[in-house]
DNA sequence: GGATTATATGATTAATGAATCATATAATCA
DNA sequence: TGATTATATGATTCATTAATCATATAATCC
């Protein structure tokens, strides 16, 4: 594969790869928030959130919208989704692994 | 989630989301490769491709078996290609959009 | 117009990470 | 044993980034 891709690859991932990111994400799954309903919904900080939002929609993992003085945002693409459960199934995995270890102690 | 949950998820996501590792796990796509086989199909430096496979050793996204002096590198969990392939498919879909946006022109 | 609410951004700090060079360890073979 | 091949690692440098505070912009409402 190409370096260009690769590197674009990996700028995706890089952005989905940050806790205070995913929670954003998490927060999405039923659908568009403002930025004021998703900074007490994940407990987070007005600049900081607003930061990490702008940086998702440069990277055009999320639409933002005007509705007055809000803004709306959305996850463009329901695969981000399919992503994140993907990596919830390696964890499962893993953790079970870990259990085994354990079991044979 | 758990705040414990997304740390550990973003750090998964942390390992794939850097463009040398995605080249090796790329490299793996057909199997196990020992690391010096994967340094010259990569085109890199032996010393960073040796941490690189050490870094995802310990996350536990590959695993890796010692072969005499070499030591063959596997990819543990078939599901780190479907995410590599699901960020494929957002990026096709950006481009499209892409597309699209320089056709008004 | 002035107050309020929502969002954005400049500046700073602290932490993390990738690449590279040089060198160390370790296994194999002649 | 000595040479060779494969891998690992310490030290360094440079760049990137997350969070925070303070403040700026911008829209809405009274």
């Amino acid at each position: 594969m190409e370096d260009k891709v690769l590197e674009l690859k990996a700028e995706i991932l890089k952005v989905l790869a940050q806790p205070t990111r995913l929670k954003i994400l998490e927060s999405l799954r039923n659908g568009e928030k403002c930025i004021c309903e998703i900074v007490p919904a994940i407990n987070g900080e007005q600049s900081n959130v607003s930061r990490h939002i702008s940086l998702m929609q440069k990277s055009h993992l999320v639409t933002t919208r005007k509705d007055g003085v809000k803004v709306m945002v959305n996850v463009k693409d329901p695969k981000v989704f399919e992503i994140l459960d993907k990596v919830s199934a390696i964890l499962k995995n893993q953790m079970k692994e870990q259990e085994k270890l354990l079991a044979q102690i």
